[in-house]
DNA sequence: TTAGGGTTAG
């Protein structure tokens, strides 16, 4: 139904069906309204390529840009702002700058909400030192931070291992009049938690609570999971309580949490109790809440009950995510089944999940555990990114083989790599050397490590 | 239009 109106009004009516993510139908109602005298402007557009980004992809919202030129009408800053915002979600970090270049191009100033997403991008894609050069440029360019810009950057220090740098920032900023929002406080606390520093996020939150904000869900669950972290279970469980109380449980988040850290102790009865409540609350299940029940039909070995989910999963028309294939791998692994587990591992590559490190590396360690030392081996070679863990697996277990030069080939290539090792991975190459009468390269194997901690730590 | 919490491996 098209109606007589103006391109105000047509325009509340886009947003209203690219909402309801129809968004052929709002297309064609777009060109009715030409036929019919109703011109879009750019706000019509801008909804549509919003919509676009959000329930479709990144490559269909540029392709309405064409159109929205053909139709005489220019892209804004708002246009632009939108794109770089998709490519940062899928962390494409290149399409990002090529999109920001090719507004300064057009002629378009980006504002403060360009400049923070390309700072948000620089840092989810791991170079924080770009991040601080966008955020320079904010002050460069004339232009006014915003609270978020902040929250972006105090973020991004944490999540890219510089709480130290973001308590700092945000200490600066409080002495500079800058007033936190609950928001910065629940990174700084999840920042703070996560890189063990319990303490400091303790005075954090106790700031919260004195600057006369109130705690909310993610602040409670970012604490419970903390609780669980540094194993003071009853704690966590007692802070779940109060949220139940209190009303924070509409969501899977907290039942989540504690699922999964009742699951990673063994507790799948309880676990199970956790999940059901969720549902019977009337909690739709989400990928993540998949995920967890796979995960703990996968820890009670009931494989087949975790594939009848995959079932429900499409069903659904939720999709499976790099956890999922993860877990069931993993689970595999557990259950012996080496052979399915590679073909899974197999069509992870094949589907091109951005990463498949953690799978491989389930992969590696039961394959060696198992006694396959030399088939793990391969997996190691085929993997492009390898990390402390797969080190860790691979060097203990050539131990536990008697295999101890090949350990010490593999624990000297990792610190050359700038990476750690678990301790016990080192002592079992050194104590294995010595046993074995190779006391001198014992001595050469042990200065490397030394070296190697001065040079990279 | 941007930013915060949940799920994977020793």
């Amino acid at each position: 139904m098209v109606c007589r109106f103006s391109t105000r009004l047509l325009n509340i009516c886009i947003a209203s069906i690219c909402k309801a993510q129809q968004l052929e139908k709002a297309e064609a109602i777009i060109i009715d309204g030409i036929r019919l005298g109703v011109l879009p402007d750019v706000v019509t557009y801008n909804t549509l390529i919003a919509a676009y980004c959000r329930f479709v992809g990144i490559d269909t919202a540029y392709s309405v840009l064409h159109r929205m030129r053909e139709a005489g009408i220019n892209p804004d800053v708002i246009t632009y702002n939108s794109l770089i915002a998709a490519a940062t979600r899928h962390c494409l970090l290149s399409r990002s700058l090529d999109l920001f270049e090719e507004m300064l191009q057009m002629g378009i100033l980006p504002n403060v909400w360009s400049y923070n997403t390309l700072m948000h991008c620089f840092f989810k894609s791991g170079k924080p030192d770009e991040a601080n050069m966008v955020f320079r440029d904010i002050f460069l360019s004339n232009l006014s931070p915003c609270p978020s810009t902040f929250n972006i950057m105090i973020n991004g220090l944490c999540k890219n291992g510089y709480t130290n740098n973001a308590l700092m920032l945000f200490r600066n900023l409080q002495r500079h009049g800058f007033v936190p929002q609950i928001v910065t406080y629940n990174i700084l606390i999840n920042g703070l938690c996560k890189s063990g520093r319990l303490g400091a996020a303790r005075r954090i939150l106790k700031e919260l609570g004195e600057s006369g904000h109130v705690p909310n869900a993610i602040t409670y669950t970012t604490v419970m999971k903390c609780c669980f972290r540094s194993r003071q279970f009853e704690q966590g469980l007692e802070i779940f309580s109060e949220m139940k109380r209190k009303g924070y449980t509409f969501d899977a988040f907290a039942y989540c949490t504690v699922s999964g850290a009742l699951v990673k102790t063994g507790r799948t009865e309880e676990a199970n109790k956790c999940m059901e409540q969720m549902v019977t609350n009337g909690i739709e299940l989400d990928i993540v809440s998949y995920n967890n029940l796979i995960n703990l039909y996968c820890r009670e070995g009931k494989l087949e009950n975790a594939y009848k989910l995959l079932d429900e999963i499409e069903k659904r028309g939720l999709e499976c995510d790099k956890y999922t294939h993860t877990i069931l791998i993993d689970g595999l692994c557990k259950a012996g089944n080496f052979e399915s587990a590679q073909q899974h591992l197999k069509y992870m590559n094949m589907m091109g999940f951005d990463s498949n490190l953690v799978a491989s590396n389930c992969l590696i360690d039961a394959l060696s555990k198992a006694g396959q030392i030399d088939c793990a081996m391969k997996v190691f070679h085929s993997m492009e990114l390898k990390d402390s863990f797969t080190y860790s697996s691979l060097v203990h277990n050539l131990c536990k083989a008697r295999r101890f030069h090949s350990a010490s080939k593999l624990l000297l290539s990792c610190l050359r790599g700038g990476m750690k090792i678990l301790k016990s991975a080192q002592r079992a190459v050194l104590a294995g050397l010595r046993s074995s009468g190779f006391t001198r390269q014992a001595r050469k194997l042990q200065l490397k490590i030394r070296l190697a901690k001065i040079l990279h730590f």
